[in-house]
DNA sequence: AGCACGCCGACT
DNA sequence: GTCGGCGTGCTC
């Protein structure tokens, strides 16, 4: 009976997909129970993999076929077919990557019953008494079909109200359909955004790739939602990609306001599972008009695509650090090459990868220069030299004169120093001893408040030593500052000053995150001291002085992108100032004035340091110039980790042509949490040569890796940020 | 990844 | 005499 060969894909370490028997065909993208080993696995099937050649006496029956859901789109297993061939990745783990949890285990899903809810004829021609304002409002409400959520929204007493009607026969059920299109509150636009909107609008329906480069404040949102608007308008959907996760609140308040009857679906992995699943879901059956989220979103299914959005394109949180190492931006590209639809790259400070492609007439460019509102202009740079400055807790007198001075003028200042913490380091006077993590190779962050030393990188914490555990020395004393000190400096140097400090330590609830919001828009802080936290796109309206200390360290750096990524910090945090019509200024603490990085910053000139940097990279053949592979392995001891890559470098024999190899080198930091690490670096300026011949090697990389030490674990990293 | 099978040291 | 260490090999 059971007589049809099926693929099936399974979450599990093995390049292929594993052959079931059926009685009869199945799908591509059913989902189906299935033994394997001695454990009942979730696999989904696709027609498009020729089954193994196995003695069909070894091949075992699909248990059971999970048809409450309709099978994966194609769309989405084209995807995960792409993901996986370029990120090297096993294809059938990087399908249940791209899953919601719940679709990754071995049972079958009831959704949630997401139908609407309408009025009869006898429940219009019974309107509830006046004085019931609850009942009445929906009764209101039903006029039109509407999910049980959109109701519960009108009234709490929703769901008792629709018991009570469904059984009275006052209302009844109804298929799902979208409601009709609301938009709010547009505002106007320059006439920058004018042309960047209409570019974009006059690409819809085909695939478009545009860099929109807006300066902070420009109103890249707004185009956005004019945009969103149109392809709402045509019955289509929008998947919005952003950074993080602190973001989200107010950038999905805008939007909920903008289309108050239109299905905005968020999705961050800090979601409930059956959340996600339903937002997921949501997309996939059409029911959403917006899906906005973090890196994880680019997966959702979207039947109805119209556009695409990758906001702040730059930040590099949307490459995935393990796992399928994928980035979000570039996959979401893909979808958008896939759907035939256009994608819209925004930053302030695009990364030099689309910087270049913009270059080669591969993006087009959309350029808002001007500031939406008012008549604000750029912040004057400033550059305090401290080479020859006497320092107070790290803060040279000008600094502290202008702190001063907006203070008196009861102006908004912000101080940014990238070290959360009192001081990045404990040390001894007389021996030289430093808190190192006996876990990283990292030194612990003297915590006062918590009275602790913490390791940044494993979050290690021990209790802070009263003498030296070296030479018993009682005079141990903290080195440098972070914003714990900064924040008691400032506190003494300016009296009477309200000083709020923004940092990983100070937000690490979201309740934390909106009674600091909540104080900043009250008028109720003068002085805000924090880390990068500050620099991605929050809004603390009117600042009239930024500070930036300790931003030197990324000048010189063994890292080649540590360059951009300070240029890219600097120039948001400078945005910072001077918004909504008062005039900023920005002060930069360094010891190198003349460097060309600040000199750019200095002259709000992006562009020409971009390309600096891009002539940099392309001497040196780094991405974007040429493409980077990273072999990495780990293990307890270095030497573990590095003898397998030794291994395999001997195995791999000659490059070809065009491939070049450099290791094994310890990464940038050595240990971290306990492990060791080494890698091997492969380059290449053709990206197909070198993906195509790694990919080659694959199965003599995994070979070489069962043979190797217990404990060593290794992935590979294709177009890596971190090294 | 899991999870078996499979041979060598300290213990109820 | 066993329990259990992790080496190695397989999973349709």
């Amino acid at each position: 009976m059971a007589s049809t060969v099926i693929s099936v894909w399974l979450d599990v370490p093995l390049r292929g997909a594993f052959a079931y028997l059926h009685d009869g065909p199945l799908p591509s993208g059913q989902r189906v129970l299935v033994s394997f080993g001695n454990r009942q696995l979730c696999g989904v099937v696709d027609t498009t993999v020729m089954p193994d050649d196995i003695a069909p006496e070894r091949l075992k029956t699909i248990l059971q076929v999970f048809d409450s859901l309709p099978p994966l789109p194609e769309s989405l297993l084209a995807q995960v077919r792409f993901a996986a061939r370029y990120y090297l990745h096993p294809q059938g783990q990087t399908l249940f990557t791209a899953l919601p949890t719940v679709l990754r285990e071995p049972r079958d899903i009831k959704l949630p019953d997401r139908a609407c809810y309408q009025l009869t004829p006898q429940g219009l021609a019974q309107p509830p008494a006046a004085r019931s304002t609850a009942k009445l409002a929906l009764w209101q409400a039903l006029h039109e079909p509407q999910e049980r959520e959109a109701l519960r929204r009108v009234h709490a007493q929703a769901s008792a109200y629709l018991k009570a009607g469904l059984a009275s026969g006052d209302i009844a059920a109804v298929p799902w359909q979208a409601p009709a299109l609301q938009i709010d509150g547009e505002l106007a636009l320059n006439d920058e955004q004018l042309a960047a909107r209409d570019e974009v609008a006059a690409n819809l329906g085909r695939f478009a790739p545009f860099l929109l480069h807006g300066i902070t404040g420009s109103g890249k949102t707004e185009v956005y939602l004019q945009l969103i608007a149109r392809v709402l308008a045509a019955g289509q959907q929008v998947l919005v990609v952003i950074p993080e996760i602190n973001l989200t609140p107010q950038l999905i308040d805008r939007f909920a306001r903008r289309f108050p009857a239109t299905r905005i679906v968020c999705l961050h992995s800090n979601l409930a599972d059956g959340e996600r699943l339903e937002g997921w879901c949501d997309g996939w059956f059409g029911r959403a008009g917006i899906v906005i989220g973090t890196r994880l979103a680019v997966f959702t299914p979207l039947p109805q695509l119209g556009l695409v959005i990758v906001d702040e394109e730059h930040d590099g949180s949307f490459k995935q650090q393990d796992g399928l190492r994928y980035h979000a931006r570039d996959l979401a590209v893909w979808r958008a090459h896939a759907a035939n639809v256009p994608v819209l790259l925004g930053s302030a400070t695009p990364s030099l990868e689309t910087v270049a492609n913009a270059d080669a007439g591969r993006y087009r460019k959309l350029v808002l220069n001007r500031r939406a509102h008012g008549s604000a202009t750029l912040p004057q740079v400033g550059l305090v030299d401290i080479r020859r400055q006497k320092l107070v807790e790290g803060l040279a007198a000008p600094v502290i004169d202008e702190l001063t001075r907006a203070l008196e003028r009861r102006e908004m200042s912000l101080v940014f120093i990238n070290r959360r913490g009192y001081s990045p380091v404990l040390a001894c006077s007389a021996c030289g001893w430093t808190s190192a993590c006996k876990h990283c190779s990292a030194r612990m962050v003297l915590h006062l408040s918590a009275r602790q030393l913490r390791c940044h990188h494993c979050g290690a914490q021990e209790r802070i030593p009263l003498q030296c555990p070296s030479c018993g020395n009682p005079d141990v004393q903290p080195l440098g500052e972070g914003t714990q000190r900064l924040e008691a400096a400032l506190q003494r140097m300016l009296p009477g000053a309200r000083i709020l400090r923004i940092d990983r330590d100070s937000t690490s609830s979201k309740a934390a995150w909106d009674a600091i919001y909540q104080r900043v828009h009250a008028g109720e802080v003068d002085v805000l001291v924090g880390t990068q936290m500050l620099a991605k796109g929050h809004d603390f309206g009117a600042l009239s002085l930024v500070v930036v200390l300790g931003s030197d360290g990324g000048l010189y750096s063994a890292d080649f992108r540590a360059g951009e990524r300070l240029f890219a910090q600097l120039m948001q945090v400078a945005g910072r100032a001077g918004r909504a019509g008062v005039p900023g200024r920005v002060l930069l603490q360094t010891q190198w004035p003349e460097h060309p990085l600040y000199q750019a910053l200095q002259q709000h000139d992006f562009d020409g340091y971009a390309a600096t940097m891009l002539q940099e990279r392309r001497e040196a053949g780094f991405p974007p110039a040429g493409f980077q592979i990273l072999l990495r392995a780990d293990a307890p001891a270095y030497a573990d980790a590095e003898a397998f890559l030794q291994g395999v470098l001997q195995q791999l024999g000659a490059m070809p042509e065009g491939v070049d190899v450099f290791g094994p080198a310890p990464a940038l930091m050595v240990r971290l949490a306990g492990r060791e690490r080494s890698q091997l670096t492969f380059e290449g300026a053709n990206r197909q040569a070198l993906h195509g011949w790694l990919r080659a090697q694959l199965p003599l990389l995994e070979q070489l890796a069962r043979k190797a030490a217990r404990g060593l674990r290794w992935s590979l990293d294709v177009d890596p940020l971190e090294m």
